[in-house]
RNA sequence: GGACGAUUAGCUCAGUUGGUUAGAGCGCUACGUUGACAUCGUAGAGGUCGGCGGUUCGAAUCCGUCAUCGUCCACCA
């Protein structure tokens, strides 16, 4: 687009091109990396890393999104403003995706060997890390890319390394046999988190098991009756009388034959089944616990597969559920199971698998949460805390971290960060180091292993906020850009990372790592459901950027509700959000189109202002007072619509219908003075507009007279309230003369004038102040409602037999010239006075309220009074010229 | 069993210290080729703000309660 080219700027604004040809424009000028510029205050976000497990979608949109248009703000408004990008390795994800991918050629990872799979995984990141950078690259996110880091690279490795020993020496970190929940399907240990309970519909198995003395037996029941094989007690509540008397005795384990104890334990509720439960140390958490107190056996019966080991005797080899249905039928035959109850409850499943997560006694790596949770507590409690917007999920993360367990970090799996700890086969010493060992620190052996599980993920992303800038060194980076300002991120990540990254952070950096953290919903589709692979219900971004632009896509998501809730995907909300693109598109090509001969020294607006230019002018500050404050607050969707008003409400639909007169018209200053105004109240609306839409924005600023080559409005100053530009009375004015614009098509479409067929209007106004703004706005009438079907003047007598409507300030008068329907007219009039009869009514009562007039600010109160004289006025005016056309 | 969220026009959603006649987009109706835009313009219809109670001069907004939907948390065998 070029001015002098604009008869051929075609009427539709193209995405496509506009966006490929900025953003290469964006990273070759440099215009996202943060130059840690020390007068400058830093503005710091960091990138929730995608996983590199495939294509993002539209939740990362969204998130994204979001923070761009914060970044981008930032950085117009002079902050040191730094997105930090990056990737998450991901390490179940995205091993199983690789496996996935092996499997289709018919091999396993067992059958590659570690480090070759590993290789495999590196290949896949590298593929996927290219398409996430032209995925972020289509979506115009102002990334630094001069720093973008990935969680497996060698200095996150080492920042991974420095927490593990240093915990490991604060006795923080430590290795032991616990329950864990165990993934048979992926076969590695699952932290808390990652089991998902889902209700499921299973059986209550009543078993009796016979009393060794031969007097009886004592009935125990089970949601899982193949861990029977395993059990190692029966326990009762210590006050029951009922069993009193057994305590202490043994029982005959059915089919193993084995003899187990009968003992007494706080844990057992009396009122529950039978009163009594079988204990399973290797197998439940509870029972696990139990069997420390009383010391009991570990007897584990299932191997990593889930499938029954040897110690299950004739069950061994079966699947664990293929033996929960052999062991239920044995233990019928044998009249051990005597009762099978329907049973609804919550059963664990692998949040990635989806396996049913099997509580498994396992040797893993623990991180020890108490005194790592109370600081975060204290913190939370005290004055420096995260502020979590909306606060509500500030209760979220608190009750979680209140209640929190220790953190399983071991994973039985090959991609990922591997754990420093190396085992001597001579001494049997175990080593943690930062770099890797040869010999051991003890006898001096060579015969080392290094530890084969890997770290947790969220062990890495715990460290994000302050890794990727260069800890553990004192970086210059880290001095100047930590602790971050924002992280946006999901409500579903809350625990998994936002809680992690502040616990770790306030260990190893002594504060907050951001200071406030945005809460994204979800994005759902049109019917509300969450958008699965499974579903085949999502929705891709790139195909959204295709079809309607990069801007609309950005625009619908940011304006589509507020943070925190769950927003609906609708195609129509993005072709509205592409049309006001294509809004923005026509305004300005009208505003280019009228620039001929005139150029940045042009630009003057101290000449003598009309009204509409000081309103037009008003209205924008008042804009860049609400973005701006809205902005800062993440009202993103308010902040969105101030705009979506501003452009096509105020300057669309009234100023550059009332620049027209001055544009085409012979007065050259009032011409310069208009362009004046469209040049600068365009330009400050693309920039309050750009962080929302960057394309078109910078496409149509590059055009601008007063725009310099070379830079880009990325980087242009974010506008300012201008109180120079302030006309309070600006506002009042230009309502009078909407109102009677508005006024003069009503009368024309409800009489139904003849097309074709002129009208003659008066318009009287009440004061001189409303005549000459009328006077001035004469032109503005005539253009805004026909000049070929109509005349207008402005007369200060009353002519005859006239109907006429009335609005604040001035009447409006049309000679009845037999060419009006004097009836409709009569019942249009009758519906405006009992609208306004109402209003009357309503403001008298409240008026007349002694409550009201006492206890309500004298502002409102006079509000109120001024509201009444005008509806009053009105109203004996529309009543006057009833009487009149009656008679 | 706890906690939280949602409930506003046919649909999707705003409405931030309680204060004009509760708003927008889409959809709908009627009209419109007016020198930026039919991805448009003008006008219009459409809501007792989930129910009930309370506080207040005044409640979509604050409190209580109930209902429906949704989410999270919780070791009951």
């Amino acid at each position: 687009m070029t001015t002098n080219q604009t008869k051929e700027i075609p009427t539709k604004y193209e995405p496509g091109a506009t966006e490929a040809k900025w953003y290469p424009y964006w990273l070759e000028g440099g215009f996202f990396n943060a130059h840690r510029d020390s007068s400058k205050t830093p503005f710091t976000i960091v990138i929730p890393p995608p996983n590199v497990t495939g294509n993002l979608h539209i939740g990362h949109a969204l998130n994204n999104t979001l923070q761009d248009i914060l970044t981008r703000a930032k950085r117009m408004q002079g902050f040191d403003a730094l997105w930090l990008p990056g990737m998450d390795h991901a390490g179940i994800a995205t091993q199983a995706r690789v496996e996935g991918m092996l499997k289709q050629e018919g091999i396993s990872r067992y059958d590659l060997g570690r480090e070759k799979f590993v290789e495999k995984v590196w290949e896949w990141k590298g593929k996927y890390a290219d398409i996430i950078r032209q995925q972020w690259a289509k979506m115009g996110l102002s990334l630094d890319y001069s720093r973008e880091r990935f969680t497996l690279d060698e200095g996150l490795s080492r920042a991974v390394r420095e927490v593990f020993v240093r915990l490991y020496e604060k006795g923080l970190i430590y290795r032991g046999k616990y329950i864990i929940n165990w993934d048979p399907a992926t076969r590695t240990a699952l932290s808390d988190i990652e089991v998902e309970y889902k209700e499921v519909k299973g059986a209550l198995y009543h078993l009796r098991y016979p009393l060794k003395d031969g007097s009886g037996y004592i009935e125990v029941a089970t949601t899982r009756p193949e861990t029977m094989l395993g059990d190692t007690a029966v326990a009762v509540h210590p006050e029951d009388d009922r069993f009193k008397h057994l305590v202490g005795k043994m029982v005959v384990l059915p089919i193993t034959g084995r003899e187990i104890p009968i003992i007494a334990d706080d844990y057992v509720e009396k009122e529950f089944g039978s009163g009594a439960v079988k204990i399973t140390p290797a197998h439940d958490p509870n029972d696990f616990e139990m069997g420390l107190r009383h010391n009991l056996e570990q007897f584990l019966v299932m191997d990593e597969t889930g499938k029954m080991n040897d110690n299950a005797g004739i069950y061994q080899g079966l699947d664990r559920f293929d033996c929960r249905k052999k062991i239920v039928k044995d233990l019928q035959d044998q009249g051990i199971c005597f009762k099978i109850e329907e049973h609804i409850h919550q059963v664990g499943h692998s949040e990635r698998s989806g396996a049913v997560v099997e509580p498994y006694l396992s040797t893993q790596w623990f991180v020890k949460m108490g005194p790592l949770a109370e600081e975060a507590i204290k913190k939370q409690r005290g004055e420096n805390k995260v502020q979590f917007v909306p606060d509500r999920f500030e209760k979220i993360y608190l009750h979680w971290i209140e209640n929190i367990r220790d953190w399983c970090i071991s994973r039985q799996l090959w991609w990922g960060h591997r754990i420093p700890a190396w085992y001597c086969e001579s001494c049997g010493e175990m080593s943690v180091a930062r770099v890797d060992i040869t010999a051991c620190p003890k006898c001096g052996s060579e015969k080392l292993k290094q530890d084969s599980d890997v770290l947790d993920t969220w062990f890495s992303s715990a460290l994000w906020p302050f890794s990727t800038l260069g800890w553990p060194d004192e970086t210059e980076d880290l001095k100047h850009f930590y602790p971050t300002d924002v992280l946006v991120t999901g409500y579903d990540i809350i625990f998994f990372w936002v809680a992690r990254m502040i616990f770790t952070a306030l260990e190893f950096t002594e504060q907050n790592p951001f200071k406030n953290v945005l809460i994204t919903g979800l994005v759902r589709d049109a019917e509300g459901r969450k958008m699965s692979k499974s579903l085949g219900n999502g929705v891709d971004p790139m195909e959204v950027i295709e079809q309607y632009g990069a801007d609309a896509m950005r625009f619908m998501l940011a304006t589509g509700n507020t943070p925190g809730n769950d927003q609906r995907f609708r195609w129509e909300r993005v072709e509205a959000a592409r049309n006001f693109a294509n809004k923005i598109w026509n305004a300005s090509r009208f505003v280019l189109m009228n620039l001929e001969g005139f150029s940045a020294q042009d630009l003057d607006m101290s000449g003598e202002l009309g009204t509409t230019d000081k309103w037009i002018l008003t209205r924008l500050n008042d804009t860049i007072a609400d973005v701006t404050r809205l902005l800062d607050s993440f009202e993103f969707g308010e902040a969105g619509r101030s705009l979506y008003n501003f452009i096509w409400d105020d300057l669309c639909d009234w100023y550059i219908e009332m620049a027209k007169p001055h544009l085409y018209g012979d007065n050259p200053e009032a011409k310069k003075l208009t362009q004046s105004v469209l040049c600068h109240v365009l330009d400050q609306t693309l920039r309050l507009l750009h962080p929302f839409m960057p394309f078109i924005t910078e496409e149509i600023w590059q055009h601008l007279p007063q725009t310099k080559t070379g830079t880009s409005i990325l980087v242009a100053d974010w506008p300012q309230v201008n109180v120079a530009n302030q006309y309070p009375e600006s506002i009042k004015q230009m309502g009078l003369l909407m109102d009677v614009i508005r006024t003069v098509r009503n009368i024309r479409a409800e009489m139904n004038v003849p097309l074709g067929k002129k009208i003659e209007l008066m318009i009287k106004p009440d004061q001189e102040e409303s005549f000459r703004l009328l006077e001035q706005g004469e032109e503005y009438i005539r253009r805004f409602c026909n000049p070929e079907k109509l005349m207008i003047s402005l007369e200060l007598e009353i002519p005859e037999k006239v109907v006429s409507a009335v609005v604040t300030g001035a009447e409006i008068y049309l000679p009845l010239a037999g060419l009006i329907d004097i009836d409709k007219e009569i019942s249009r009039l009758e519906k405006e006075a009992a609208q306004l009869e109402a209003e009357v009514e309503r403001v008298n009562k409240k008026l007349s309220n002694q409550g009201f007039v006492a206890k309500a600010p004298s502002k409102v109160v006079e509000e109120e009074k001024a509201k009444g004289l005008d509806y009053q006025e009105k109203l004996e005016k529309v009543r006057a010229r009833m009487v009149e056309l009656r008679g």
